[in-house]
DNA sequence: CGGACGTTTCCATGATCGACGAAGCATCGT
DNA sequence: ACGATGCTTCGTCGATCATGGAAACGTCCG
């Protein structure tokens, strides 16, 4: 169902407050790489007493567009969700980019493999996304993306799933990938795919970055899903 | 090169401040199908006086979100370019989708081929940008996609563009074509080529709409671009 | 030419909001 | 237990801004 016209006004300007000031948009902006930061450091960043920056903190989190985390005497803030961050990205009207800062500009296992925030992306992202589309894999819908019953058996097929699991009702949504200009999947659907990637052991961290690795049981399987691993370098 | 980090939070925050307002927002809602209002049928739709009104659709002019002509004594509003579309579609946050509302949902023409303000959209858009991908046609940048050699050989190829034609300064922008979840060509690269289609009789409108259908020279154009107009019906 | 209509400009009012300092609260280190 | 540190709450001031009515401007139609 779509949003009451009578009311999607003032979610739009609500949302629209929260970002009219320089000051929150400076915060947002420190925070658009994903990073998480305590409030003085971001008083300081968008250079405002520590008790106005609280102020601001208060109204992001009470609007949903950031989350904070207890800990000790510090309050860590970050984005609260990837939705958020892309809901950013977009804000460029006149031509001007205001990408998030992309950290992986030349780096080539980023663009190739990488987490965002909890799922997958980069190239194997996108090619696991429009694999399973070509097999009708997804069930699209206005604002959700979920499994279909074909999808469901593909991934069963491969042995990422089991039989006991169903994730069909488990919504995901599109999630744009910048460096690829391409969609690749995101939200639950997305994260809960991805952890299983990791249980199953296909998919490894490189050391400490958000870069990925396959392994070797990992490539066989991205294979049979007609992903080659190999192809997917620069 | 990336924005000045300095004047980013300002950009942000002036844009903010414009749809900060119900009424702002009401009036953005009112022209996110892409249609032209005068004034008072935007100030009744928003629920304020003319005077308000007024006040409102200057702001929005000047911050460039909106477009007027000049018609008589009336005045008409349209949201400035597709930019500003995708912007206020992507504001969505939380989960609720604000999607423009779709004309062509359950509409097979529609979804097959049409144009998205002055570019070509639909799963005919999203093929060719995916072929011209295929032969490395595009040259990505970070914030604009222009025509690569390989891209522009393969146009000449086929007999979209003359020789002397050479649109590699011409900028565009990959524009997401949420109905077919994946991106297509807009900006002016993509109004250009779009343009072309036109000229040369390879696509024409139907009836009213925007809608779109290839004749039958356009039809064994495109196979030459790879793409089989057949295979793009439901 | 004169009245009707659509729109804008001007103006005064009331409300909202961001700014900072001081004080209060919680936690850490010694 | 004590001060230091990080952060929030409170109170107040000043600036900004949305609002609608009245008047002015421009255009269309008799």
């Amino acid at each position: 169902m779509e949003t009451s016209p009578l009311h999607a006004r003032f979610l739009i300007a609500e949302l629209g407050s929260l970002i009219s000031d320089p000051a929150r948009a400076a915060i947002l902006l420190a925070l658009m790489d994903g990073t998480v930061r305590p409030a003085g450091e971001l008083a300081r960043m968008a250079g405002i007493a520590p008790s106005t920056a609280s102020a601001h903190l208060r109204k992001l989190t009470d609007g949903e567009l950031l989350s904070v985390v207890h800990c000790g005497r510090h309050r860590y803030y970050r984005l609260a969700n990837e939705r958020v961050a892309h809901m950013l990205e977009h804000l460029s009207v006149s031509g001007v980019s205001m990408l998030r800062s992309c950290p992986w500009r030349g780096n080539p296992a980023m663009l190739r493999a990488r987490t965002c925030y909890d799922h997958l992306a980069g190239r194997l992202g996108v090619a696991l996304f429009e694999q399973l589309r070509a097999v009708d894999g997804w069930s699209l819908s206005e604002d959700s993306v979920r499994l279909s019953e074909a999808g469901r058996a593909r991934l069963l097929d491969v042995g990422l799933l089991d039989d006991e699991q169903d994730l069909g009702d488990v919504p995901g949504h599109t999630c744009v990938d910048w460096s690829e200009r391409r969609f690749h999947l995101g939200g639950r659907l997305g994260a809960r795919l991805t952890s299983r990637l990791f249980e199953r052991d296909w998919i490894r961290r490189r050391s400490t970055t958000r870069a990925l690795t396959a392994t070797s049981i990992g490539r066989e399987r991205l294979r049979d899903l007609g992903v080659a691993w190999e192809s997917l370098a620069d």
